[in-house]
DNA sequence: AAAAATAGTTTGCATTGCAAACAAGTTTGC
DNA sequence: GCAAACTTGTTTGCAATGCAAACTATTTTT
């Protein structure tokens, strides 16, 4: 059992948890919900779609640059798949001779 | 709420889960355990001994160093702390506007 | 038309996880 | 009895990663 890199980063924890219960979110929302900078956020983004766990989607509000973001369903099984890793180890039962 | 990134590193949490339900356990033991390389072991308990969560106890067994640990109430208290915020993100009740 | 704001991305640094190399002694084999 | 191999860890060096400052490109304001 391994723990996905990806996901573990709260940041990205983060992240992938509110993806999980919108249709989709933009970079400002998330920008003011976790309170971090512009380029942490967009490289956290960068590597949940090189994961194939999001899907970046680009566009224009008006004449202004608008990126929003979807979860996908690889992302929605990794993030369960972590949740349930991660109880495995809470209870101990990720050890041998249990 | 700010996750600990000492307990967060996950082979850290497996050793902090070991150690919570254990009088105390020695080097070899946490090795074959977790299936860590020594030197990547030694580390792990460096940075939690430097958090002030274990106790690190040198002797020897007959003529052999013999090193054991001992987790300590600090560390108690951040390992239940570091589930009680892990809770708060799965339930999203770490984000604004709840 | 210059200055400030918007919306991100790229670059560079500091930290960290990880294993290989090292250290210090002990036991085994010849 | 001494060299080779084993035990028990620690230190060093490298590669990856998080993070924010600097940058790009465009638009809005003054």
């Amino acid at each position: 059992m391994e723990i996905d890199k990806v996901i573990h980063e709260p940041a990205r924890l983060r992240i992938m948890m509110i993806l999980q219960g919108v249709e989709e979110a933009d970079f400002n929302f998330l920008l003011n919900t976790l309170g971090l900078t512009r380029g942490n956020l967009s490289r956290h983004m960068d590597k949940l779609e090189s994961a194939g766990y999001i899907k970046i989607k680009k566009s224009f509000n008006g004449k202004l640059p608008y990126t929003s973001y979807q979860i996908m369903k690889k992302g929605l099984g990794a993030l369960e798949q972590y949740w349930q890793n991660l109880d495995q180890v809470r209870k101990g039962s990720d050890l041998p001779a249990e």
